[in-house]
DNA sequence: ACTTTAACATACATGCATGTATGTATAATT
DNA sequence: AATTATACATACATGCATGTATGTTAAAGT
């Protein structure tokens, strides 16, 4: 039963697919590796092949999706845009990106469904703070450009700002990710307008 | 080894007690009822005499806290300040009372815990829904009335406004309560100037 | 005083998902 | 062509937390 190393490699990406589908329709712990190895058309023989255990196999999909995630993100954040329209664009992207990326969609449910749960990922855990914080750090630069163009209120104290800009990504995130059928608000209609009403308390507005 | 009914009502306290702080501790999957148990100072047998299954234990927990979290925030609710002060202390209370009332932080903590947990929990979720759909109603009244009093900007979507508010406190206490220790700010302190900022996208502005 | 029943503690049964050991077929190596 | 190592499948062992059944003590009823 040897395979080439094409179809084995073909099947480790069917069963991060698999783990992907399943880890984000449930929690890590009620995902049992059976029901992956199911959904990849193989057995759990296959996933302890190519993985050492179910903390490892969540933490490569993780690695895969969160570099795919900050990949998309820091396209518009590399861009020689003026510094208040790459925030506009950055806040109204990731947004937009919800609703219409299903890749980027399940890489968010995954980051955020590890908040609060077994600290057999504390490893992860910590490794999301860190991620955070360097999206704060990030938004802070943008921000401090901003200030540096006369585009932001006088009275700003830049790292609040930036942090309530995450944490407001996060909650939006969060609240249309849980109801998504019947959300109170429809993203590809009422994103821009969401970050404008933000992004008021922060920049000074000019039409 | 019968107790008097006081005595009795006591060790159901105490067991309420012991799973808040174990559950809140860690998720409700990695939380064992023989640690509860321990907590309290009784055996598993006891929880099982007080109440159903750990899920059950749970949602009495739950019940109990969500009410006291309602009850503290319909305070200011149905207070006759004037809406627009009613709307910044509701937010500025919800946010201070994380850092000053432990008890309040820790009934947030075990709602935003479940939000992505074991589908045991699914009826939980929807109750949790039901709260936050009623949180945003709440808001969106308020702001009506907002409204009424001519304090809302003009271009301002009540609805859409009333779940951004909503998610960004949900984002400003998740990522508050994650950090804790090393939080990027620190709510007495910055509370304030949290809720100008946000409010003052949505609010017109006059000091 | 005797019986009953409440409020637990202790002991036992069960399932279930993980992890490991072993089997097997086929590709790669010599 | 024979051997070896790879890529799995299958079978087995293990632990562990839940739930249940039973035992025990003391308060309440009669």
């Amino acid at each position: 039963m040897k395979r080439t190393p094409e179809e084995a490699e073909a099947t480790r990406l069917k069963i991060l697919e698999a783990a992907a589908r399943v880890f984000t329709s449930t929690s890590f712990n009620a995902s049992r590796l059976e029901d992956i190895a199911q959904e990849a058309g193989v057995t759990r023989g296959a996933i302890y092949w190519h993985f050492d255990n179910k903390q490892d196999l969540f933490r490569n999909l993780m690695q895969l999706r969160m570099g795919n995630i900050t990949e998309s993100l820091s396209a518009i954040y590399l861009s020689d845009l003026p510094p208040a329209e790459k925030l506009q664009r950055l806040l109204l992207e990731s947004l937009l990106s919800l609703e219409t990326d299903s890749d980027y969609r399940n890489g968010i449910r995954l980051v955020m469904s590890i908040s609060s749960q077994d600290e057999q990922l504390e490893s992860m855990q910590s490794r999301m703070q860190q991620h955070f914080r360097m999206m704060i750090t990030h938004l802070e630069s943008l921000l401090q450009e901003c200030g540096s163009d006369g585009e932001l209120l006088s009275d700003i104290n830049v790292p609040l700002a930036a942090g309530s800009l995450v944490a407001w990504y996060e909650g939006i995130a969060g609240l249309w990710l849980r109801t998504v059928d019947q959300s109170p608000f429809s993203l590809t209609r009422d994103a821009e307008e969401l970050v404008r009403m933000m992004l008021r308390g922060i920049l000074i507005e000019h039409n």
